[in-house]
DNA sequence: TCCCTTGATAGGGTTTCGCTATCGAAAGGT
DNA sequence: ACCTTTCGATAGCGAAACCCTATCAAGGGA
């Protein structure tokens, strides 16, 4: 029944019967015999069926919800049972926005020593992708935006309120004073992609400051960008935390940007689970840990 | 697995592989095999081993809370898709303390005529029974006292509280006036028997009021106490609730025990879960109707 | 129209499941 | 101390479930 209800997971998630099998590590015949099953047993269709894939009946969207929790609850039944059985180890899988990626480290840091067998794997995804991902029980945990959550059942722990600042070659004329958005008019840029959400967060400061940009380059990773200001005249926005690993040395300068100080939280998202597995709760405690550290 | 889990469920119940087995329609074997799979799976010891039952492990009582949360939300799940597609329909299993038994006609009022197709199953059960019960998904809900629960996970609805009457044959000299507790001593009684709280809350009345009482006849049902008090010079002390279906002929009188107004709260118990299956649903809905048509 | 994608179906080998029968250990009564 | 009873584990076997490979039919796109 559990793995009918993965199963089932899967395939709401790929939208395709032949993915979903193979991202259950089973054939698609597999697959579509234990959907067909399992609307057997409960009695409805779950599926449109055509030809292809059609989307989820809405007995079928609402079996998915509690098919989320079911597995949900039997994998935090499973994980606990091997942390009484050898202490805190498995996997933990996190998602992060390319502007937090530096965040982790801190969030690793006491863990590495504490709990010597817990394993991370850390993927750079985008705000949404996070959000869907921590639905869809593909990462334990993600570190993005807590401001503009239509979400629901998760549990979230605030880390930090980004600052921006404006980073550039040495030299550049505009490192000499801190800088308003509304200086920002004409000066070549370089930033995210617009279905980042930091992007459209300073897309936002710049509209307000009645600023139009027209970036030359846009990029989702943000050692692109830094490279790219690195050996060129343009200039790009970032968080200080996603910022200050790259002005170690001194080829590079930033100045924070003044003006309304609109905070966006970023933060840690986990689906909500009570009690939480012994491993997730280690890592809220570390990140409520990190949050009052940078209290300022 | 689920299955497995609720073979464990049932062996933590019964503490007894047989009864268990039968109770899961199984024979023995299989439920031994089971929870020997569920071990294995789990990679830790659920259950003390000896030759014969003898508790759950710590990592058992564990294990114990995740399976009676993913077995409810399975049997959630289950009961959501039948109600999409045939309505409310199904058995509503009910245990409820003897002195609140007319209460329940008042509850499946209205349920018939608007969902003919749910069934009840009603038993008289104590109320620390009814809490067992509860969270071993033996019942959909239950109705009982509210006051001192040292219970987690349920959702309880407030129906009512009790006030105490005196019943007695008609002509009984105390019928005259309202009562005391005080005025209680020597008088002849037959009770509920002491396991039962509600007995429990009236012999914490009476000591307060400095009162003995050895009642010459106890016993688990109202009926055996008020034919009793039919039939004889006895009196006894039920709630209102309880006593007033018996005062419908002129055999039989009553009249309230004043003193301290210690209000014992009388209402719905159910396992919490979110959302709530649409039966359960409808019936807390009812109860918050029937506490506010009682509110006075 | 042809071709490719997509999901359903058929057939068969392996695994799991749950039963009956039986055993060994421990508890309880005499 | 001995016998009996209770309780759970084990063995062996037939039935069911599971998951694979191979193949088919229906749509959609060029």
């Amino acid at each position: 029944m559990i793995d009918k209800l993965e199963m089932f997971i899967a395939l709401a998630r790929e939208e395709h019967f032949g993915r979903a099998a193979t991202a259950q590590g089973v054939t698609q015949p597999t697959l579509s015999a234990a959907i067909k099953q399992l609307e057997d047993q409960l009695g409805v269709m779950l599926v449109w069926r055509g030809s292809r894939y059609r989307g989820l009946t809405p007995e079928g969207q609402r079996a998915l919800d509690w098919a989320r929790r079911i597995v949900g609850d039997a994998r935090a039944l499973r994980q606990e049972m091997r942390v009484a059985r050898e202490g805190l180890s498995g996997d933990l899988r996190l998602a992060v926005i390319p502007t937090a990626l530096t965040v982790v480290s801190e969030l690793t840091a006491g863990f590495g020593e504490a709990h010597p067998n817990v394993r991370f794997t850390v993927q750079s995804k985008t705000s949404s992708d996070i959000l869907k991902m921590v639905e869809n029980l593909e990462i334990d945990a993600g570190l993005t935006y807590l401001d503009n959550e239509p979400l629901g059942r998760v549990t979230t722990v605030p880390i930090y309120s980004e600052r921006y600042v404006l980073v550039a070659r040495s030299g550049h004329p505009l490192l000499d004073g801190p800088v308003a958005w509304g200086d920002l008019a004409g000066v070549p840029l370089c930033l995210l992609t617009p279905d980042m959400q930091n992007r459209r967060i300073i897309n936002q400061h710049l509209s307000e400051a009645s600023v139009e940009v027209a970036p030359q380059i846009e990029s989702t990773s943000v050692i692109v960008l830094v490279s790219h200001v690195l050996h060129s005249d343009w200039a790009t926005i970032l968080p200080v935390r996603a910022a200050e690993i790259f002005l170690k040395g001194p080829d590079l300068g930033a100045v924070p940007i003044v003006g309304p100080d609109a905070r966006h939280v970023v933060g840690l998202v986990a689906p909500h689970r009570e009690p939480f597995t012994p491993v997730l709760a280690a890592l809220l405690e570390r990140a409520k840990a990190i949050a009052i550290e940078r209290e300022d």
